[in-house]
RNA sequence: GGAGAGGUGCCCGAGUGGUUAAAGGGGACGGACUGUAAAUCCGUUGGCUAUGCCUACGUUGGUUCAAAUCCAACCCUCUCCA
């Protein structure tokens, strides 16, 4: 895939309405490029483009996975390439836009290639999991694998588990099949590569004043949609931040006022990962867009970069 | 006006004579990150001319070799009775 443009940055960065300025300004259309913002409810929570965007620019792997799914990283990229095959990205730049950092990185890079895992042993693992607790999982993990057991933390419940379904499920340790890279999906010399990294102030304003506006176009009632659904509470959808906090409250447990502060906290922690995901794990090839910069300042210094 | 309860670090909160710059939690800050990644996990969090010193548990004073911890007065908060 040549000419493709990335634009990762934290949640409420305004990262969206760049994707949707450029893509209109150089006929491109925009991959979503965030874990959450994939599943087919809470429109509003997860901040994904409404009617009027959609209508500007073609839009692609937003909302189309059922929220009883457990979406993942390869899921995604299953899905993009995908796009690829059928020539949907053939003709018009893609411009991946969102905040998942791993996302990225298995589109710039490559994932390595994982095997199926049968629903029985996901959930047997996480089962026990939840029986026994993570470091009970460890002191397994480090006998049946102890390479990958001493490389992660007793408590790192999720990539325990992990290592061990994979093993489970393939007798192979998880170490043997990363060992081997999967091959980067974008041409990365034609690519274009920006990351919005606005300053912590601005940032933290612009998610409290987000989330109000959530509220005001009825993210409550998504969440009580989503409660109807009566889904697993470990499936990622029910992890997108405010779902725990609004159910909270709709339940009686706390005060709304509270699970609203609860949730931008949230919200703000979450953009803190991000940012230290962009600092840190980016290659020197991103763009870094300069606090207080105006969308046409960022879009030169993206074109220019990219000469 | 009377009777109780209480005032601890950015916030909540434990501590009730020395081993306390003060547990724990929250927040904040920094970091890790190859298939639930809006996940999962780790570290730091009074100041300094730093193997030591200074400031700190409402305020002031006292007891003591030693006080966040005991005593007195005062200020403030909350609950109940008037």
């Amino acid at each position: 895939m040549k000419n493709a443009i990335l634009i990762a940055g934290p949640t409420a960065s305004g990262k969206s309405a760049l994707a949707l300025d450029l893509a209109e300004r150089e006929g491109g259309v925009i991959v979503n490029t965030d874990s959450m913002q994939g599943y087919s409810v809470l429109d509003v929570l997860t901040a994904r483009p409404d009617a009027a965007e959609l209508a500007r620019a073609p839009h692609f792997l937003y909302g189309h996975v059922s929220p009883s799914m457990a979406y993942s990283t390869g899921a995604w990229l299953r899905d993009v390439m995908k796009l690829v095959d059928d020539g949907v990205l053939a003709q018009r730049p893609a411009i991946f836009v969102g905040g998942t950092g791993l996302y990225f990185r298995a589109l710039v890079e490559g994932i390595s290639e994982m095997p199926d895992v049968p629903q029985r042993i996901r959930d047997r693992w996480r089962y026990e999991l939840k029986e026994q607790g993570a470091e009970k999982l460890h002191r397994i993990l480090m006998r049946e694998d102890s390479r990958v057991g001493m490389m992660l933390k007793p408590t790192d419940s999720q990539r325990i588990v992990r290592a061990l379904e994979v093993l489970d499920a393939s007798g192979r340790s998880i170490l043997e099949w990363q060992s081997v890279r999967g091959q980067p999906l974008i041409d990365r010399k034609t690519a274009r590569f920006l990351v919005i990294e606005p300053d912590r102030p601005t940032l933290v304003r612009r998610i409290d004043a987000r989330f109000d506006q959530m509220l005001d176009k009825g993210a409550l009632d998504e969440v009580g949609q989503l409660t109807a659904l009566d889904l697993d509470p470990a499936l990622p959808v029910m992890k997108a931040i405010g779902v725990r906090e609004l159910q909270a409250a709709m339940a009686g447990e706390i005060g709304f006022a509270e699970a609203i502060e609860r949730a931008k906290i949230a919200t703000r922690q979450y953009s803190k990962r991000q940012g230290t995901w962009f600092r840190n794990q980016l290659g020197p090839e991103w763009h870094r867009s300069h606090p207080g910069d105006d969308v046409e300042t960022t879009i030169q210094g993206l074109a220019s970069d990219a000469t």
